[in-house]
DNA sequence: ACACGTGCTGAATCCGGAA
DNA sequence: ATTCCGGATTCAGCACGTG
């Protein structure tokens, strides 16, 4: 399966992503996260009760003459990402009711092996203002394989247990949207109607690849898979049509502080017995990776990695284990016993449990 | 349309489940609930970590030989059931990854119209025993109507909202799986081997249907559907093949408590009272012509005159109307915008629509 | 500095009956 | 089938201005 033709890593490709696809080695990606064009059927525009009007996603780009259009289309974008993708390589597709059904037949068709159905449950949806149907609160992803027989899939599990109080991580996760300073804006304006938050991606390239792997983007966008690709040291190629959205990823990928290899560093096997519900803070963005802890008289330092394990000379462990461990003790927990830095003053990073707690409700 | 059939209300009918339904009478049945083969796909069997076996769904209908064949017998269905569905039922679908796709796809073919993708997030979820993936914590309802362009489908938004706190109803649905008492068993087996819960099917019917409506569960199982149905007032119409099944599901029917109707009275919408034109108020001489009426801040005013109509400046129409015009909105309640003083108070002329309606019954 | 109120916004298939 | 119009309808998060 060698190739004569190198791959274009963290760049963007201007074009068409089927054409493009097409035209790389194969099977020569670690994953591919797609987020393609929903395919929204929308008529007349909607106002809040309060007479203001919904700025809806109404993009040419998500315009389909019909369902067969769209099918035609979906086969062959992802024929072209099988095509690409390593044997042992994974595809994440996200959508909404309009379109997931479709592309989840189509990827069947396909060969593609599900793995599972995720939920992205949205803390802060839109509301449903006509009160007519259920608040559209989610989005649907699907991950997959290249076929039925594949093997050796990337699945970071212990990593992921250790994120979500070491409970295995399930299929719902709840993750706001993507607002405030995050959202990208051009004069004014949204960079790009449909931007994800890094969140989303920074949960799913944890999970399903290792530092170092290709992650593929066929509908790059504003570049939220680049961005976070960056950030935990994994490559990226994007592939997008649109000048205007390749210029604003450029320039967001461009600002991204990459963390280091010692803070990508997840827990990849057995761990030895530690409680930890610390990884959503870190997912979130609480606290970055990196970042250092120490106990209220600042005896001990440790430091955060990724998976929200942290490290402290020869220990590592969830933050009771080695907050423990340091201090020769049977336990400890390590809500109340680490504290981190914030502009001169120690907060305890139980302040941010909190945070997490309020907005979880 | 009419036809000579009686619909057999409140029992269950044994047979393949397409030849029954096209044997009812068309537009016949307000919901379907429908809870069709998952079609998974098992090979070998399932170990917990403790070496015991996981008693898996294996069942013989279950199987089918491709997705060609499952796809052809969800086609059958589903056109079966669109053709017993009055104009403006509903129905609602239950699947997980294996089928839900594909169920979708075809429903969105046949023109069914998507409502809401629901989420039924489980609190206790079995496990992956493997740590292969993520749990498999939900599975996914799809609710639609017969086409795109009906109208008057049941929905019963306000009696939702009330369920859930007075906010809006979301899309993910936090509920048990069956299990417990509420489990089927006989000579200690499971009865089927997927019972769903009864608090789905209450919210669904709750959500979906009024009392005295007829419910349709072309794959009745162990009669879920028609034990709420019960409860609730609502009339059920179960199709079944498994003799075995239908004999648990009568026996649990006939147990069922139904709800007294007064306790099924739920909060309807402000849409389902009677209309009151504002002409009524003035003709029954709660106000009269003449009267100033004023918004709750006392910025616009506008008098009423004889006919029911509003006067501002060089703007009349009705009390809506006037009101938006005013505020230069698209539009605007007029019941809740304008206020008249009474005795040195600021009263909304809603008030007086009450009034009305009171004196009407 | 901190509390509080106001205003804006987000992948949305968002009304129904009478004329 | 199309138009008109009465009148019902929103949650969480963030930015910003005021006290």
């Amino acid at each position: 399966m060698s190739t004569s033709k190198k791959l274009p890593l963290n760049s963007i490709l201007q074009g068409d992503c089927i054409e493009l696809m097409n035209s790389l080695p194969e099977k020569s990606v670690d994953m591919i996260f797609a987020d393609p064009p929903y395919n929204m059927q929308l008529s007349g525009e909607l106002r809040r009760p309060d007479d203001s009007h919904v700025d809806a996603v109404d993009d040419h780009w998500d315009q389909f003459e019909s369902f067969a259009v769209y099918d035609a289309f979906t086969e062959e974008w992802l024929a072209a990402a099988q095509r690409v993708l390593k044997d042992d390589g994974t595809l994440w597709v996200i959508g909404s009711y309009h379109n997931i059904f479709r592309v989840g037949a189509k990827l069947q068709d396909l060969g593609f092996w599900i793995l599972n159905d995720v939920i992205w449950r949205k803390t802060n949806p839109m509301p449903n203002f006509r009160g007519t149907r259920f608040t559209n609160a989610h989005e649907t992803l699907i991950w997959c394989s290249k076929d039925r027989n594949a093997k050796g899939m990337t699945f970071n599990y212990d990593a992921l247990k250790v994120m979500n109080d070491d409970i295995q991580m399930r299929s719902d996760w709840l993750l706001p949207i993507c607002s405030g300073g995050e959202r990208l804006k051009v004069d004014g304006e949204k960079a790009h109607t449909t931007q994800k938050p890094e969140a989303l991606l920074y949960r799913i390239l944890t999970a399903a690849t290792n530092q170092g792997d290709v992650v593929l983007d066929p509908f790059f966008g504003s570049g939220t898979t680049g961005a976070v690709a960056r950030k935990l040291g994994r490559n990226y190629i994007g592939l997008e049509r649109e000048e205007k959205y390749i210029k604003v990823a450029k320039e967001r990928i461009r600002k991204v502080q990459p963390l280091s290899p010692e803070n990508l560093e997840v827990t990849t096997s057995k761990r030895q017995e530690p409680r930890v519900p610390f990884g959503s803070v870190v997912e979130r963005g609480l606290l970055s990776a990196g970042q250092v802890l120490f106990d209220s008289r600042k005896r001990y330092r440790a430091r955060v990695r990724a998976d929200g394990s942290l490290v402290a000379s020869d220990i590592s462990g969830s933050i009771h284990k080695v907050g423990a461990r340091l201090q020769g003790a049977s336990s400890c927990n390590g809500w109340t016993f680490w504290h981190f830095d914030a502009e001169g003053q120690s907060v305890s990073i139980d302040v941010l449990r909190q945070q997490v707690r309020a907005e979880m409700n």
